[in-house]
DNA sequence: TTGTAGGCGTTATCAT
DNA sequence: ATGATAACGCCTACAA
């Protein structure tokens, strides 16, 4: 059993009969100390276990060096990718980071924004739950003039930077692919949220139906929760549609994965009878069989962008303050699963 | 613009003509205040958009309420089930979480183990990562009593609470239940890692071989690095082994589809010429065909274990100190990708 | 190059 | 029921 109590110092200042103020210079790295005294007082710390309270540096600073993340779920591979990208840019710069993940509860999102609130942290990267409509939980970081980054699940707001996709686009190219591939009766499958990621899917579904002059049919547009399970269960529903479709369109690869089992279950061609297309880019798109065509998402990149944007705005970069929106590249990758055609 | 000026516990007092002392009071609800004047603090405190200022809390309590979690990789379905069993115990007993990732590098390892003690948190979870074999750089939390609890990649250690599954025993019933089908020369994809995890795993392995009076061949015992893409490499060399292997069973699920696929595609039929296992019942292993044995893995349960545990521990629980090692439930899932008789 | 002293916002101990 | 005040550990003008 050893003692808890903390090395601070105080204590490095009497042992080596010097003030506490050199001490703090000397850990600092201070040109102004000199090199011996501070030689002495990094092995002494060094011996006596002393570590900076970052308690009493804060609250001296007002500054925090955190950023925080609220994403609503960490289980994905997309997330993971793009946390990634955010930490490998955050420790470059010298931030430590918190997550959290909000369950896509909106009330937990709420707490979380709190919890990052009194935490100080100096900047605030977000990724909204499923169902947030009102975002007047951040205001509190607003009004405080911290900067508040929301990526790929965003809302419109002044004073916040969006980074992501085309969705609209990338979704017009996915079902125009489909098209391509002589498909006509494209069902969509969509998430019953006001985001603007399945908005905008949605959208691009539409309106790619309506260039190439076919009919947008209410039936065809199918709400979940997107999980594999919920995506299974749609199969059900899609295998009793008259006429039967010839295509199914997923606003995310689980759910075009839990579909495409349970259409296979019942022993109907993939994509003879009816082709499949997802999006994300996931790697469970490349064991299905067959291989689920999709969009790539770029998860690193939008991570990094994000991360690197916010601590841009925090250095008083010029010009970042007023940026409203930054789109990161997609593209299709047609796979299997929706090419019935040689080209 | 607004102000960024800080709303405290001075600025309260100073307008209602009170003292710090019974604002601070009245902001923890102290039954010693007045119903009237608490009353009047609340209201000013949400006019005046005050918020506590954790630093200066945690400086003068120190204590942080806070626990940090190191984890090796953050993208499997394994680790995200984990976080979410932690985030539940942790939230619901008030405490705060920070998570960081080692990305499987030891030295990052100990960047995080730094930046999680200079962060001051009150205890530590800890998966290790891949490679990491001297754990001297959490001594500085051993030697402060900060409790230390390791769960999955876990370590020997007197003072810290192991939380696991019998690995050995695991791997010990999934290759038997492969011979139980059969299987003659089953080959083992393991990792060129000493972390317990796997060492168990061969051990288990072995053991089933052993008891089964089969040889345990060295060339049937490959090393890599466990992902999706080895597995796919790893395909290869079994095409060319002779005589040919008729199982493989993979330390984790990604590894084996990796594998299957690869095999596949050289046209071999599983289960019928060659079977296979993996290890943790990912989702992937419901989404290959033919669908993936495996051993489910509680994860989230033992992300609930370990921050009970630590908790507890925290609370000065009896017992809890001298707990040496908690060992949860697992169990073999038969699927098809193995299953080549009707018993 | 080094030292002195005040303050960052809380909480807890004593008084009153 | 409320108030005054001393820490908690660090940083930084200002002084020497």
């Amino acid at each position: 059993m050893t003692s808890n109590k903390e090395v601070t110092i105080y204590d490095l200042a009497r042992r080596l009969n010097i003030s506490i103020a050199t001490v703090s210079r000397a850990l600092k790295n201070d040109p102004v100390v000199s090199k011996k005294t501070k030689k002495e007082i990094f092995e002494l710390a060094e011996e006596m276990g002393y570590r900076s309270n970052l308690f009493a540096r804060n609250l001296r600073n007002q500054r925090t060096d955190t950023i925080g993340v609220i994403v609503p779920r960490l289980n994905s591979y997309f997330m993971s990718t793009v946390i990634a990208g955010i930490e490998s840019v955050v420790n470059h710069a010298g931030f430590n980071l918190i997550i959290s993940q909000s369950s896509e509860s909106t009330s937990k999102e709420m707490a979380n924004a709190r919890t990052m609130f009194n935490n100080r942290v100096d900047g605030l990267l977000v990724s909204l739950a499923y169902d947030t409509d009102d975002i007047s939980h951040f205001d509190i970081f607003l009004r405080r003039n911290i900067p508040l980054v929301f990526f790929d699940r965003v809302t419109d707001h002044k004073n916040c930077t969006n980074i992501l996709i085309d969705n609209r686009k990338a979704a017009y190219e996915i079902t125009n692919h489909l098209i391509s591939q002589g498909c006509k009766r494209i069902v969509h499958i969509t998430a019953a949220s006001r985001s603007n990621v399945y908005v905008d899917r949605l959208a691009g579904y539409k309106h790619a139906l309506q260039d190439a002059r076919m009919p947008v049919r209410k039936e065809y547009i199918i709400d979940n929760d997107l999980s594999q399970e919920a995506g299974f269960a749609v199969s059900e529903k899609i295998r009793q549609m008259r006429p039967f479709p010839d295509a199914v369109f997923a606003a995310n690869d689980s759910c075009a994965v839990g579909c495409m089992l349970g259409i296979e279950q019942a022993g109907i061609d993939i994509p003879g009878d009816i082709a499949f297309a997802g999006f994300n880019n996931d790697p469970v798109s490349k064991v299905v069989t067959p291989n689920l065509t999709t969009i790539n998402y770029p998860g690193y990149e939008m991570g990094e962008t994000a991360a690197r944007h916010l601590i841009n705005r925090l250095n008083g970069a010029a010009g970042v303050h007023s940026t409203n929106t930054i789109l990161l590249r997609s593209e299709l990758i047609a796979r299997a699963s929706s090419l019935r055609k040689v080209k």
